[in-house]
DNA sequence: TATTGTTATACTCTATAACTATA
DNA sequence: TATAGTTATAGAGTATAACAATA
């Protein structure tokens, strides 16, 4: 008997997430975005008052990176940074009027993305999917 | 009554792919590769006596940026591209004493590394874990 | 001294455009 | 002219190390 063949769910993960991830960047690019821009925005605004530390760990980059994008947003004059009274080593991380316009056009773009994605799942199955994920994080050591 | 909230699966499958994608590339990096290394390697050996244009497309890169990994697997001495005698436009890509070596290590990394994502799962959900990812391939307009 | 963030620098992967060689 | 591949160049995203400011 041969054994059953198992091809990598890596490989396919890695497939499947930049045939995605290009066909969403597109997307946000004609958005006037990109990927790093979409997550540093919408990070900043789930979470209020948090560190750039915490904000980097939450998109899952270095405090440097996301320095350097926090520098292209603001120079684009989509948020400004200022020091935190209470403790002016931390700071405050605010989109202006140009940022929260932006923030929502990327957020159509976003959702009508995921629209597509999900074309033929039922909610079950994507949630079913969506375990699965955090599974497979869960395996390679996820810290949250 | 609060319509249900869809967290975007994209996000999800973003988050999880760089995750699982950075872990993957330090396993790689210990056995001495990287993952378009990788990648680029494998393609080679399992599509025999395909045409660059055609390795590039199976990766899912362009030819020029072949041409750059192909640069460096030459250069370290893993491969050799020698010109097709029946049409010496196209060339013959052929890994090294050196490059089968260092192919069976990296194989071997991929290998613990799939056994090590794929744990806790069960057969038949890798297999649907692997179908949802190809509909979502499909959804975002996959060519092969 | 420890913490927060920035600056300087560089690396990897990728792409496009122009070019060479073959057909 | 058309095709296969390369070279030149550039850009995006990321990282590490050294630094400045604040506590």
């Amino acid at each position: 008997m041969t054994p059953p063949f198992h091809p990598p769910i890596g490989l396919s993960l890695n497939r499947t997430a930049r045939l995605v991830g290009r066909a969403f960047d597109d997307e946000l690019g004609r958005a006037g975005g990109s990927l790093p821009v979409w997550l540093t925005l919408l990070t900043v605004k789930m979470r209020k008052s948090a560190s750039q530390r915490e904000l980097a760990a939450a998109i899952g980059i270095q405090g440097a990176t996301l320095t350097h994008h926090l520098n292209g947003l603001e120079q684009a004059g989509l948020l400004v940074r200022r020091r935190d009274p209470a403790n002016r080593r931390t700071h405050q991380v605010e989109l202006t009027p140009a940022g929260e316009e932006k923030f929502l056009r990327l957020r159509d773009a976003a959702i009508a993305f995921d629209k597509r994605l999900r074309d033929g799942f039922d909610e079950q199955e994507i949630e079913m999917l969506d375990r699965a994920l955090a599974r497979l994080r869960g395996n390679v050591g996820e810290e949250e």
